[in-house]
DNA sequence: GCCAACGTTGGC
DNA sequence: GCCAACGTTGGC
């Protein structure tokens, strides 16, 4: 099993928007940068993430989400006049892909960034590095069991 | 609203 | 292939 982090705009889809969501589950699209699109690819069934939500205030880990669906293309990428429309996109070259996630847990307090930088066990996680925008990136266990651990002291 | 740190685009 | 210009992300 692996982990990731994924970010979104609490504005655009927060995780109570998750938590309204049908069966807890929402696919993840949007993503339009070949990095954050190449780990989705790497997403197996029952890999975990935590959610983050950026731009938000503050900024700040959420919560746990189980990814229930591999990869598969983001058909949002060839939807006219749509906020994700790709126009380089197309059923024959998708080009973008998306996985589906499905909510495990919000956590009982949030996980503020300036509180996971104070975390000395976080330490390396691209998340924190300096100028970092990857909206998608693996995390190690070892970082995993940090922020559950983060969440049970509450 | 500002701006650093990117990623992308396109001229050459 | 280089790189300037531009657009975006996202913390502050």
């Amino acid at each position: 099993m692996h982990y990731w982090l994924i970010k979104s705009e609490p504005t655009t889809f927060s995780i109570q928007d998750l938590a309204q969501s049908k069966n807890k589950i929402t696919c993840w699209e949007g993503v339009r940068n070949y990095q954050a699109r190449n780990f989705l690819r790497d997403m197996k069934l029952g890999d975990r993430a935590v959610f983050y939500h950026s731009n938000a205030k503050p900024p700040a880990a959420v919560g746990i989400v189980e990814i229930v669906k591999e990869s598969y293309p983001d058909h949002f990428a060839w939807k006219k006049n749509h906020k994700y429309q790709d126009l380089k996109a197309s059923p024959e070259k998708p080009i973008w892909s998306m996985v589906d996630v499905k909510l495990l847990q919000i956590f009982p307090e949030e996980l503020s960034l300036e509180q996971l930088r104070g975390v000395k066990a976080l330490e390396g996680l691209e998340l924190l590095r300096r100028g970092s925008r990857l909206s998608v990136h693996p995390v190690s266990v070892a970082h995993f069991r940090v922020f559950e651990r983060l969440t049970k002291q509450k």
